[in-house]
DNA sequence: ATTCAGATGGACT
DNA sequence: GTCCATCTGAATG
């Protein structure tokens, strides 16, 4: 399947955002391949978003990478113990970025087990298998995405994101989760995951 | 089914 | 010191 290069990451965020839905992101470790399909995404608009941590232009060490070029990571950790992965989109100078908040699996079953469940995938419960990869930390937790896959490039051969199967689906928009204190800006539409998907984190 | 507290650490004021 | 772009397990209806 096809890498998706710079030029998908540096346009409009929010179509980035949607375009990013049936996508399959891959991480490749120690010599194995881990993929799962993007079913639900969440846009950051940057200066003018007060939801996003470069809102208003704050621009910390944390936010920074937001700050560069499209197509790299933005991990941050998030109430001291998870982890959220994010694609910065935009021109450099724009600090903008897709939050990915859940995934179905694809390869590497056994590995995401793993890690979130010390065990391997076919002594999972069926809710554990439902609730492997159906949340932005969770997600993490399975890949092993930590603050170590912070700025790498999406366009390298480690961490990428490739074409999906041609599919139909439709597209819901929501608001985003877990923004209360952003005022006004909590109830925008900007959270976007495949109608009917079983792996998507809150209906 | 829904609600709730607790975990836990770093970024920020 | 306070606030999180979260998740889990336990308690309750």
């Amino acid at each position: 399947m096809k890498k998706l290069g710079r030029e998908f990451y540096s346009r409009d965020t929010l179509i980035v955002a949607k375009e990013l839905l049936g996508k399959v992101l891959v991480y490749e470790v120690g010599g194995q391949k881990i993929s799962a399909k993007i079913v639900e995404t969440e846009a950051y608009m940057g200066i003018e978003d007060k939801a996003a941590h470069s809102y208003g232009g704050r621009r910390t060490k944390r936010v920074e990478v937001m700050y560069g070029a499209p197509g790299f990571s933005y991990v941050f950790m998030i109430y001291g113990m998870y982890f959220c992965f994010n694609v910065v989109t935009r021109e450099v100078g724009n600090p903008q970025a897709v939050l990915i908040r859940a995934v179905e699996p694809r390869e590497g079953l056994d590995f995401m087990a793993q890690n979130r469940f010390k065990k391997p995938y076919c002594e999972l419960t069926q809710a554990q298998k439902r609730g492997l990869t159906n949340g932005p930390g969770k997600l993490c937790q399975a890949f092993s995405i930590d603050k170590n896959l912070n700025g790498e490039d999406l366009c390298g051969r480690r961490l990428y994101m490739e074409e999906g199967e041609k599919e139909i689906f439709n597209i819901v928009s929501t608001k985003r989760v877990g923004i209360d204190y952003a005022q006004e800006a909590k109830d925008f539409p900007w959270r976007f995951y495949i109608e009917g998907n079983k792996h998507v984190s809150v209906k």
